[in-house]
RNA sequence: CGGAAUGUGGUGUAACGGCUAACAUCCCUGGUUUGGGACCAGGUGACUCCGGGUUCGAAUCCCGGCAUUCCGACCA
C-alpha cells in the first residue's frame, strides 16, 4: 500500500490523557483510535496485525480440530437464567438492554451458556463426540474500571475454543493438546519467550486451570516465576499446598508482574448439566457431555506486544503479524531516478503479492525515518540517489542498528523466492 | 464502587480575577531544501467540557454534572 494514500497520520506528540505506553505508541502511530474510556476502534495498520493475530490462533485452532463459527452478541435472558448467570449479583458487568417490546437482553461477555444451548439441538449419540468448535467473537463487559489502553477495556475480540468430550478423561487430553497448541500460539506470535503457563484457581470443577501470562510491567498480575521449569504460579493460589503438588522449592521463584493473555478451563459438566446437554452411549445410557473453555484475547496481546517489543521510537513487530512485510522508502524526488526505481520495485513485489508499505510521500527523509521506526515494521528497504550509487538499495532490520546495500535483484528474490522455512 | 488529579484551536502547552485567550506543532499558500521529524514568508482554526453561582469584570474563584487518567476494590 501508498503511505501517500494512508488516511491516518503518525503523531509527535503523546495525547496527553494516555499514559499507558501500549496507548501512546498505538495512537501516534495511527493504529488504534479511542472511542470512549476502554472502547477501542482499530485503523487500518493496527487492523492489519489485529487480523494477523488472529490468523495465527486460527491456524493453530483449526490444527487441534477446532471448527470456526460465529455466535451472536445479543443475548436471550432465558438461557443464562438456566445457569443463574443473568443475575447482577452473580455477574455484575452484563450491558444489558431491551427489545421495544420490553424483552430482557444482554451483550454477551462469554459464550458457555449460549453455545451449550445451541449444541444441545446437534449432540445427541456418542457419534457426535468429542466435538470443538471456537469463534473470534467481541465481548461486552461492563468493568468498573478500564485500564492500561488495550489491555483491559470494555468491548474487545475474543478467541474462545469450547471442546465437548464423552468423558473427563477424553476432556482431559484435549485439554492439554490446548495447552500446547497454545504454547506455540505465543510462540509464533512472538511472546514465546516471555509467556509462562501458570498454574492458577480452577474454580469449581477442577483443582488448577492455567493461564498463559505474558511478563510485562503493564500487567495487572503478580506471578511466581520457576525458570528451570519455565512455569509459573499466580498469586492467587501461591501456598504450600500448591508448591507441594509442583514440586517446588519457594525459593527456586521469582515474582513478575505479568498480564493474561489465555486461559484454558476444564468445566466439568456444570453446563451440560443446566442446559441438558447429554449424550446416548453405544448401550442406550444418556450420559453428560463433559466440557471446557479456552480463552485468548487478540487485542490484548497486541496491546503487550506494544509493551515488551518496542522502543523509545517505535514499534518492533515481530515478523508473523506486522502489518506490512517490508517498509519501502523512497528518498528520491518525485520524477527523479531513484523515485523512479522505487516504484519499479514496488510494482515488482505488489506483482509477486508482497504486501508492502511503499513510503511515496513527498516529506523530508528524516520525517520518513521517524515514522518507519516508529510503526515497526521488521524490514525497511531504502532507496536513494545514495544507495543507487552504492549499488542498490540500504535494508535495515528495525530491531538492528545495522545496515547494508543490497543490489535491487537480490531485494526482490529475498521478497518472492519464499520457502517454508522463511517468514516472509 | 471508594479515593486523587486533570479538562484551553486537531495535537502538546501558556495566560496575576482585568487589553482582541498566547506559543509550538499539525493543516493550507508560496518559496527553499532532500540520509534522521530541516528552513523562510503568509494564512485558516477556540462560545477555554457542560450547567448554575460570586463579581463592575471569570479560562482563572465557588457549587453541581460529565469526561479522561491514576491508586484501591472487583475481575467463573
Amino acid at each position: 500500500m501508498r503511505q501517500s494514500q494512508l488516511f491516518t497520520k503518525t503523531r509527535k506528540e503523546i495525547p496527553s490523557e494516555e499514559t499507558a505506553k501500549n496507548a501512546q505508541l498505538l495512537l501516534r502511530a495511527g493504529f488504534i483510535h479511542k472511542e470512549i474510556a476502554g472502547v477501542y476502534g482499530f485503523l487500518p495498520l493496527g487492523l492489519k496485525v489485529l487480523n494477523n493475530i488472529v490468523q495465527v490462533i486460527r491456524e493453530e485452532m483449526n490444527a487441534i480440530d477446532g471448527q470456526e463459527i460465529s455466535m451472536t452478541a445479543l443475548q436471550d435472558k432465558a438461557v443464562w437464567d438456566k445457569t443463574d448467570r443473568w443475575d447482577d449479583k452473580n455477574v455484575d458487568i452484563w450491558f444489558k438492554t431491551k427489545l421495544k417490546n420490553d424483552s430482557a437482553l444482554g451483550l454477551s461477555f462469554t459464550h458457555e451458556e449460549p453455545i451449550t444451548n445451541m449444541m444441545t439441538q446437534f449432540v445427541r449419540s456418542y457419534r457426535d463426540l468429542p466435538k470443538f468448535v471456537y469463534q473470534f467473537q467481541t465481548k461486552f463487559r461492563n468493568e468498573t474500571r478500564a485500564k492500561s489502553g488495550i489491555m483491559r477495556t470494555r468491548e474487545f475480540l475474543m478467541k474462545d475454543l469450547y471442546s465437548f468430550c464423552h468423558t473427563q478423561k477424553e476432556q482431559d487430553i484435549y485439554y492439554d493438546r490446548v495447552k500446547n497448541s497454545y504454547i506455540k500460539i505465543f510462540r509464533r506470535l512472538g511472546l514465546g519467550e516471555k509467556t509462562y503457563v501458570t498454574f492458577a484457581s480452577g474454580g469449581t470443577f477442577s483443582k488448577y486451570s492455567h493461564e498463559f501470562q505474558t511478563v510485562c510491567e503493564a500487567g495487572e498480575d503478580e506471578i511466581y516465576v520457576h525458570d528451570e521449569k519455565n512455569i509459573a504460579i499466580n498469586k492467587e493460589v501461591m501456598n504450600p499446598e500448591v508448591l507441594k503438588d509442583l514440586g517446588i522449592d519457594e525459593k527456586d521463584l521469582h515474582m513478575e508482574k505479568a498480564s493474561e493473555v489465555g486461559n484454558i478451563f476444564s468445566l466439568g459438566t456444570r453446563f451440560s448439566d443446566a442446559m441438558g446437554l447429554s449424550y446416548t452411549d453405544e448401550f442406550g445410557e444418556k450420559k453428560p457431555v463433559w466440557m471446557g473453555s479456552y480463552g485468548i484475547g487478540p487485542a490484548r496481546v497486541m496491546g503487550v506486544l506494544a509493551e515488551t517489543l518496542s522502543d523509545d521510537r517505535g514499534m518492533i513487530w515481530p515478523h508473523e503479524i506486522a502489518p506490512f512485510a517490508l517498509h519501502l522508502v523512497s528518498l528520491g524526488k518525485e520524477g527523479s531516478d531513484a523515485h523512479k526505481k522505487a516504484e519499479e520495485i514496488y510494482e515488482e513485489l505488489r506483482k509477486h503479492k508482497v504486501d508492502i508499505l511503499f513510503d511515496d510521500r513527498e516529506v523530508g527523509a528524516g520525517e520518513k525515518f521517524a515514522d518507519s521506526d516508529l510503526i515497526g515494521i521488521p524490514m525497511r528497504a531504502v532507496v536513494s540517489e545514495k544507495s543507487l550509487l552504492a549499488g542498490g538499495v540500504e535494508i535495515k532490520e528495525r530491531k538492528s542498528d545495522k545496515d547494508e546495500i543490497i543490489p535491487i535483484e537480490q531485494l526482490i528474490k529475498m521478497y518472492t523466492n519464499c520457502c517454508d522455512d522463511c517468514n516472509h
